[in-house]
DNA sequence: AAAACTACTTGCCCTAAGGCAAGAAATCAA
DNA sequence: TTGATTTCTTGCCTTAGGGCAAGTAGTTTT
């Protein structure tokens, strides 16, 4: 069977054989979003996450000026979530919007819970990309410290180039923990020296 | 039964029973640093994780220049852990130093798999730890963005005061992103205003 | 085809924090 | 107990990036 690129990228482990990847696949039922759209608002519970198959998506909180902070980018074949509200069952702090119009195979809280318990190989798969999204994670802390902010760029150039053809500037700038005049003359200073 | 403080603290969740417990704290042994002592190494395999009775422990990674970063704090009653490492099975690029002379109560690799496919509360203990760690290294990324470097030290105060009093000001600097003349006055200025 | 946004750039000036270096104070080593 | 090595503070000057505001382009809306 041919699954969507974004389900065999996803759930690609050892621990998962084909069959277990045909009951996983089963639990997913596809969503579109529109760009712009709020796929999670701060204050819910987040109830479900969703492999994206086409789209750019971005996460943010706001400081405490209301001020709306970038916090991630999430591009094809990665998972749409908020691990915290998902997982704690707490209400979210963070919001998730398209930036474009996306589509996805959505999962629900029940379903996974069961699929949890079912299949062996499937905890083990959560592990291994909780464990890669924390490495994500601290990687980034360290970068916000040691890096100015045109590596930053650099790197998300590097990382997630998609991200600096659709995301507005604004966003990029929030995200890489700078105004977005400081962004604008980046941009330009890269384009101008030797790229 | 009685366990050490950082035993039940560490492994209180609803789905581990009394009897779990005492299986799970069966699985560990105890072990002691000493101030100074590395307890993992860059470039070293990470095989078990160590619930911290008493002392303090930084992580720490080096930048480009060798410079080290401190990355983290680990106080009382909290995981040592390098979970990159230990769990997706690769050298790490982190350094995990004891900072005081520190007690504690280490768990192999090998025990905790064992625990993770006979104690079914363990699973979910595992990914509630997990949501939470990557919870906090999100707040840390957005702190480093919206925070001024004074109010990320305050706020570090606020939540682990010990460390002020313990590790060197090099090393809260480099945590915190600042230099340590920088931190030098930034403390000076908070002793001398309101507090 | 105006009007009204939103996205982006640029200029002017300002500020938080860094670089460097000297010195005091505390800790460690022999 | 006397060096030697860290740890921490402080001064002087520099710099990356911020705040604000004006202005240009695009895009939507009507």
């Amino acid at each position: 069977m041919i699954y969507p690129s974004c389900i065999t990228e996803i759930y690609a482990h050892p621990g998962i054989s084909d069959a277990d990847l045909e009951s996983i696949f089963r639990a997913h039922e596809k969503v579109f979003f529109h760009k712009g759209d709020l796929i999670l608002t701060e204050g819910q519970l987040s109830n479900a996450y969703y492999c994206l198959e086409k789209g750019l998506v971005r996460a943010f909180a706001r400081n405490i000026d209301g001020k709306d902070i970038t916090t991630g980018f999430i591009s094809k074949n990665e998972i749409v979530i908020e691990v915290a509200s998902l997982f704690l069952r707490q209400p979210t702090k963070e919001n998730i919007q398209a930036l474009s119009d996306c589509d996805c195979w959505m999962i629900g809280y029940e379903a996974f819970q069961e699929l949890f318990e079912r299949i062996e190989g499937f905890t083990e798969w959560g592990r291994t990309w909780m464990s890669r999204a924390l490495l994500a994670n601290k990687q980034r802390s360290l970068s916000m410290i040691t890096d100015s902010a045109t590596n930053r760029y650099l790197r998300l150039r590097g990382e997630q180039p998609e991200v600096l053809q659709v995301a507005p500037l604004k966003h990029i700038a929030s995200y890489l923990g700078v105004t977005d005049s400081s962004l604008s003359r980046i941009r330009k200073e890269v384009a101008q020296t030797g790229r």
